[in-house]
DNA sequence: TATTGTATTTCGCAT
DNA sequence: ATGCGAAGTACAATA
């Protein structure tokens, strides 16, 4: 347990505008005061002072948060603009352009709690298991959860509409188009849906099932489907997607292959 | 200038834990340090030693990041669940659990950089201007920038398959349905447009124009519109809506009403 | 509370 | 580079 990583910054503005030049780019920058911020771009924003801490990354993405909530309040994208940091009248301001976009981005902070640095590496890969994808193939290994004597034909199956998830064969020999989501089905969803059925009866004349799985449907979506001959099945992705009691870094096969 | 608001907390995973737990939900904390990652919910997620730094807001909205990207690797949304503090061989841990989805977070610091609170009050609102509405509503008094002659007759309006942005009545007396996107247009809004045009058909038996107005089309959103009779407008935005020099805190109606 | 739609969406992947 | 769809999407507005 050691601060050799860190370095503490003294808080005026003048010194911690020549600090955090100086460091930009290179360590991890983390600034707390009270700001305010502008965005002029592809919307304008105006954020007057509050107490906000800034977080400047060496790939130069920047993050503002206030004292509530999970998003930022502004930001840039890493490597979208030069951050320079300067001193006006007291003032520490944070200021960068974006040539792609010309979008401008200031922040101005006429007080400062705390600012520090430090270096930071972290080689680590988030490993994820339960993803749209993960359930797609799961269940294209277990079509009986869908109803029984399905046979799986194609999964990702290319249309000139976008891709079906999953392309299968049901017991008289239909052919079935699914769509899997994950979160509770959309219109927008019901219409991708729609695409795939009728780019079948267009393009090859075939009469198909088309069926839209999510965990849970609107009224509207469900009357829509219902209006359209496509189905809705209401399945409970947390109930049926097999979980891991502990976390054991399963890899994809782990995950598909285990029963 | 001053740190009044700032406490610096020892290092100590012990310490830490007691500290941090007595200051959770009354002020902004903040930790950097070496530490893992586990989220076992909706997803699950499992991120090896690294360095990163984690901010718990009074509202107990975690948040974790590494050194690179404008996204968390984690993230707890505010009043999910009762973050607690704890230490475990020498392990500072934050654990929660909520009860709504069922879902466990995990970190665990086994070296801590830096740890620090502060009071932070934020009443600043967010000024925005430049948004889908704003857009829709800026063009809904000058349709003029659409073609000639148009005249309004509804914004916003409602439909069994969602809300039509604008529609108008064109030179020749014909309906025109419009549908705004600020960004490029998918295959998903010439299926909505589709649909409000759709709607005018059948319901009412009556011949509409429709049209996509967007600040670009893929190949494959032109052809579908063309084949359809569906109008699409390429209008690039940024050109089009009227730019605030200075920002002066516009409010909707100075925005709409200014000349 | 549930539904709906936007977002400076961001992100990854495939073409 | 561009296009496309998923996201632990988050978030606000609305019914």
């Amino acid at each position: 347990m050691d601060r050799s990583k860190v370095m503490i910054l003294p808080t005026s503005a003048m010194e911690l505008a020549s600090d955090l030049s100086a460091r930009v780019t290179k360590q991890m920058l983390v600034v707390a005061g009270n700001c305010t911020a502008e965005f002029d771009g592809r919307i304008k924003s105006h954020l007057d002072w509050g107490d906000r801490i800034l977080i400047v990354k060496p790939d130069e993405s920047i993050i503002l948060h206030g004292p509530a909530g999970i998003k930022p309040l502004n930001w840039q994208l890493p490597g979208e603009g030069r951050v320079n940091f300067l001193e006006e009248n007291e003032i520490l301001i944070l200021r960068t352009y974006r040539p792609r976009t010309a979008e401008h981005f200031e922040i101005r902070f006429r007080e400062v709690f705390n600012a520090w640095t430090y270096d930071a590496t972290d080689l680590a890969q988030m490993k994820i298991s339960g993803d749209e994808s993960h359930f797609s193939q799961y269940l294209s290994r277990h079509l009986d959860l869908v109803e029984p004597g399905l046979d799986l034909m194609f999964l990702e199956f290319i249309t000139p509409h976008g891709y079906i998830d999953i392309l299968c064969r049901d017991q008289e020999g239909k052919h079935l188009v699914i769509e899997l989501k994950k979160q509770n089905a959309t219109l927008s969803d019901a219409h991708q849906l729609e695409r795939y059925r009728d780019f079948f009866l267009n393009k090859e004349s075939r009469i198909v099932r088309a069926m839209l799985i999510a965990p849970s449907f609107s009224m509207r979506v469900k009357q829509y489907l219902s209006k359209r001959g496509l189905e809705a099945k209401e399945f409970s992705w947390q109930d049926v997607f097999p979980t891991l009691p502990e976390f054991q870094h399963p890899t994809l096969d782990d995950f598909l292959y285990k029963d």
